[in-house]
DNA sequence: ACTTGCCTACTATACTTGTAGTAGACATGC
DNA sequence: GCATGTCTACTACAAGTATAGTAGGCAAGT
């Protein structure tokens, strides 16, 4: 099953409403734009433009409708959209991670800590423990785990 | 003295010429689009489009001219480019390297070796041994190190 | 001096993105 | 049932990008 994925491109602002969409759940436009921050709010049928061309993308559908407003829900997860975005980052730093790594810890974006803590985290997935069971942390999975 | 760097954004296909340009230096059009890999090499004339464009953003200037034909040069480096493009993504990850991170690792784009790598690289610049000599590598400074 | 061919400068077109206006449909209060 | 206001669907437009054509200049060979 081949993934038919063609090459959508999200811009900033896509991901912006996207986001909306991911942390509050099926929207109305009205309601994406209110959750926009201030500083950051265009005219609602900017909202709307945004979200139709969403909709042509695959990257939201409507559900379905209260009053005559439709209610808009993601089609597709942050993650799906964070891996195509991060794909044509990698694409111009030359296809393929390590110059992009190689920048990261160059530019000081990357600090000893950060790498530790990843390191961390990778090691207890590998260990098969998962990762965080986002949510409540330190919520430690009882190990009666089935 | 601020860096007058009024957001310029740079597109995949900017920046392959721009990564010929760095790479082989001062180029006419001619050459630039040669150094193009052939699977990637627009008419001659879209690649003088992009030079003039990329002139226009001040990340290339004309130096001297041979014939007719004039030489450009990168005005900007590899390292600022790359910057800017990071801060772009970075903001679709909601503004900080966390997401980014956390989205590396989830995703299985970092392995541990990466990390273990990139920590060696950081502890041994942290330790003001500057960064890896660049070029043969294996070669290991002599341990003699001043 | 002429021809030939490459190069420049400019023009063109189609698509994407950010931004928003408008006309008409429709629900809701009275 | 009518007025009011919201929402949809469509249209518009400027900037940016990918792509390339064209006219005329200039240099090099003959």
């Amino acid at each position: 099953m081949i993934k038919k994925t063609r090459k959508v491109r999200y811009t900033k602002f896509e991901i912006e409403v996207m986001d909306v969409l991911w942390e509050v759940g099926g929207s109305s436009v009205r309601e994406i734009q209110e959750h926009l921050p201030e500083s950051r709010r265009p005219a609602y049928t900017t909202v709307q433009t945004i979200v139709y061309r969403l909709e042509e993308k695959g990257a939201v559908r409507r559900v379905r409708k209260i009053g005559n407003a439709h209610i808009f829900e993601p089609a597709v997860s942050r993650k799906t959209v964070h891996n195509r975005v991060l794909d044509e980052l990698i694409d111009m730093f030359g296809g393929s991670m390590r110059p992009l790594m190689a920048h990261l810890v160059e530019s000081g974006r990357l600090t000893l800590e950060n790498l530790r803590e990843m390191e961390d985290t990778l090691t207890r997935i590998e260990r098969g423990e998962g990762k965080e069971p986002a949510g409540e942390k330190g919520k430690r999975r009882p190990a009666s785990g089935k």
